[in-house]
DNA sequence: TATTGTTATACTCTATAACTATA
DNA sequence: TATAGTTATAGAGTATAACAATA
């Protein structure tokens, strides 16, 4: 059982980091610009993935210097930052985010009905709460 | 059902991450020392966790500067070194594998049936392949 | 010549502490 | 004074290339 579920996280680590290269990014990398579906401020990324700001601010750098998101102020509050993405940025990141294609292919020999039953018995494990959602690394 | 698996992931890397600091390691150092229940020689272990052999010297390097495992020559082969892990090392490696107890805080909230059921969906989602096992990050 | 492991190097991730600018 | 973000710094993970010793 317990071996069953590494085997699975670990599967699933490494789909994720080989997506992401395929894309040209490290697994941080495409973390954040998965969230820039839509602007966001510094401090929303850094919640978002659960880490410190100034590691946001490091992996931000890195993109702006592959030209994928852009930072500009915010027009509501003068200390913040809006990060988007390019045009770029944004098509990679719909090419990752919507492709997901590791993740339909790990469940892909599962019928319909064992997908459901899957999904709400990973839910269940992770108790009621409504998860944080995050993951660097 | 591709969010419950992301934010399930999520769940138990963060876990295996709190865990290893609990026993002042990294993940990626629990990962090498949670094999060494065994002498191994580098180049399995990089094998088994699926890096590149320099990359295993440095881990090992700091498990040894630390003083959780040892290197000594192999009697089979003048050019392989075999990894052991010190009185020190087992324990924590022990303590660390042994109790995986973020594992099982994970799944405590299914019943027996549900976690059998769960483990077997996870295998058929990785498809029959023995799966190899890993994990650094 | 091929294999095992190490070293040098470089890049990324990550956090902490100190700092700037704004609120 | 408190908050948002940056910079400097340092430790760790990671891979590539060059190398030593052994097979």
């Amino acid at each position: 059982m317990l071996g069953a579920l590494s085997a699975f996280v670990d599967d699933y680590n490494r789909a994720y980091e080989r997506a992401a290269q395929q894309h040209g990014l490290t697994s941080a990398q495409a973390c954040v610009l998965g969230r820039l579906d839509r602007p966001r401020r510094m401090s929303e990324l850094a919640a978002a993935v659960g880490c410190d700001a100034s590691n946001i601010t490091q992996i931000i750098k890195r993109l702006e210097n592959r030209s994928l998101v852009q930072r500009r102020a915010c027009p509501e509050d003068g200390r913040a930052r809006q990060v988007v993405a390019t045009a770029d940025g944004e098509a990679t990141r719909a090419a990752f985010d919507a492709s997901f294609a590791f993740v339909r292919e790990m469940v892909e020999p599962l019928d319909g009905e064992e997908q459901t039953r899957l999904a709400s018995l990973l839910r269940k494990a992770m108790g009621a709460a409504p998860s944080r959602h995050g993951r660097p690394h």
